[in-house]
RNA sequence: UCCUCGAUAGCUCAAUUGGUAGAGCGAGCGGCUGUUAACCGCUAGGUUAUAGGUUCGAGUCCUAUUCGAGGAGCCA
């Protein structure tokens, strides 16, 4: 006889099938000395499943006082229409083996509500909450559409490196790699050699893909990079991690509008596949973290996105009545402040900023005629803030190298990357969406620490 | 890294001007019940984050440290 998943009996289970189930107890109610309830989840969905249990059950009589909050238990009986209320139909238990015990003077995952500080404590049992248990559902439907989206447009998808030595973009601090003896180093007081260290030279860790996906892009076409991205940055807010994944798309031939276009189709894309697939999760999510998320999301659904370039929103920022903390200025970035305005109060929706001036933007975003701004774009949603940035490259060679000498860069170091523009280059563009804030946006949780598994921030890497 | 706030029972929190440490939930035991956020009764559970200081007396005041939350910066 087969395990069945827990989902497919609550599914499509037909009363009188005789069904094998497993998981872990959520709770025991007991009828005095003639049957017990067992609400037991598999993970496989949001909802137990109830199970009957009469006290004359193979397995019973010993078992049932250690069939605790948290225990494994493996059941066998018949599907039967329940006649209570709150579900359609229920296992009458015919035996009933303890696979383990959970003590519930130290089990710290009691039948009760626990605040999401306490669970981010116990990583290793929080997936066995009904929220943590949505998470890792809702996360793994859309990783599964951010695949879908882009293999379907015959994007190709490549694995760009976890360690690199350039020490490039400038796109925030990176954690070192190194095999060098630090204790050794730090009793020398000398000068490192980095020619000792595993490279040869000074190594880190990945803070993007994108230069290497513009290799792929400019030779295989429309690809995509999808993997995890490290930032030594000591942020300590609600949407930063020090380890986090990032999809980044890279694109030839594209120029900024087909850019802000994919980056569009494709947020809807992904928000639209997790409304339709994960329903219960997503409902479990509306009635208990945020009330308005399925109307915010349905509200992306269904509308364009603003597209409004740097230059407009800093005078619309102008001349509105709300006040703000910051000043607004041309030429400086936008404060959290002003990007919540615009899609809080403003725009009430997803927003795209383009044509950022070029002193607040990387060397290689692409430079327009007027000699102020950048082909760049970011696209910020509300509550996050800016969930994909992205701008079309600079592909002129000469433009490029004027563009490096005044961000005090090397070209040498970029040889590569230089040489792409020397040799048969093209337009293109590309764009990074942090996985961790589209999982924030579309579940709802207000801590991005709570929408991956392992949650690394400074002075924070258990599990 | 900066600003603000916080750390008290397993969890979430309360404790007046500095004067004997409390509740709810959870847990254990008992009762009741086709129950489902079950219900009713009883019981246990504390070096008040850590280190120092002020005081007759500190959960409460002061200093430092650690950790957490919210905001800012950086960004995805």
């Amino acid at each position: 006889m087969t395990r069945i998943r827990i989902a497919n009996i609550l599914k499509d289970g037909k009363p009188g099938e005789e069904v094998l189930i497993s998981g872990w107890v959520r709770t025991r109610r007991d009828s005095k000395n003639a049957f017990s309830f067992i609400e037991l989840n598999d993970g496989s969905c949001m909802s137990n499943i109830q199970v009957v249990i009469d006290n004359d059950a193979e397995g019973y009589s010993e078992h049932i006082k250690d069939v605790t909050t948290g225990a494994s238990v493996t059941i066998k009986g018949e599907l039967k229409e329940s006649p209570g209320k709150g579900q359609r139909v229920e296992v009458q238990g015919n035996s009933i083996q303890l696979l383990g015990t959970a003590d519930a003077k130290t089990y710290a995952l009691q039948k009760k509500r626990h605040s999401f500080e306490f669970l981010r404590e116990i990583a290793h049992l929080r997936p066995r909450t009904n929220t943590f248990g949505a998470i890792a559902r809702v996360r793994n439907t859309i990783c599964f559409a951010i695949h879908q989206f882009f293999q379907e447009q015959g994007f190709i998808s490549v694995q760009t490196p976890i360690i690199t030595t350039s020490d490039c973009e400038g796109a925030g601090e990176m954690f070192q790699v190194t095999t060098l003896n630090l204790n050794r180093l730090a009793e020398r007081k000398t000068e490192v050699d980095y020619e000792q260290d595993f490279f040869g030279k000074r190594a880190s860790l990945t803070v993007s893909g994108q230069l290497e996906a513009e290799i792929f892009a400019t030779s295989v076409g429309k690809c995509y990079t999808f993997g995890p991205t490290f930032r030594a940055e000591k942020s300590n807010t609600t949407r930063h991690l020090s380890e986090f994944w990032m999809v980044e798309p890279e694109m030839p031939f594209y120029e900024l509008e087909d850019n802000m276009e994919l980056a569009e189709s494709f947020i809807k894309s992904v928000i639209g596949k997790v409304l339709e697939d994960c329903k219960e999760d997503m409902e479990f999510f509306n009635l208990r973290i945020d009330k308005t998320l399925l109307e915010t999301l349905q509200n992306i659904m269904e509308n364009e996105f603003k597209r409004v370039s740097y230059t407009e929103a800093i005078q619309l920022l102008k001349d509105c009545d709300q006040k703000f903390e910051y000043p607004i200025e041309w030429g400086t970035d936008l404060q959290s402040e002003h990007e919540r305005y615009l899609t809080e109060t403003h725009f009430k929706q997803p927003v795209i900023l383009y044509d950022y001036p070029r002193t607040i933007k990387p060397f290689y975003m692409r430079c327009n005629d007027d000699g102020k701004t950048v082909r760049a774009m970011d696209v910020l949603v509300p509550r996050i803030g800016e969930i994909i940035g992205g701008s079309q490259r600079e592909e002129r060679l000469d433009v490029l190298l004027d563009r490096m000498k005044e961000c005090d860069l090397d070209p040498e170091e970029y040889w590569w990357y230089v040489d792409l523009r020397r040799y048969g280059s093209v337009p293109h563009s590309g764009f990074g969406l942090g996985l961790e804030r589209l999982v924030q946006l579309v579940t709802g949780m207000t801590n991005i620490r709570d929408c991956i598994p392992f949650t690394r921030t400074p002075k924070n890497a258990d599990f």
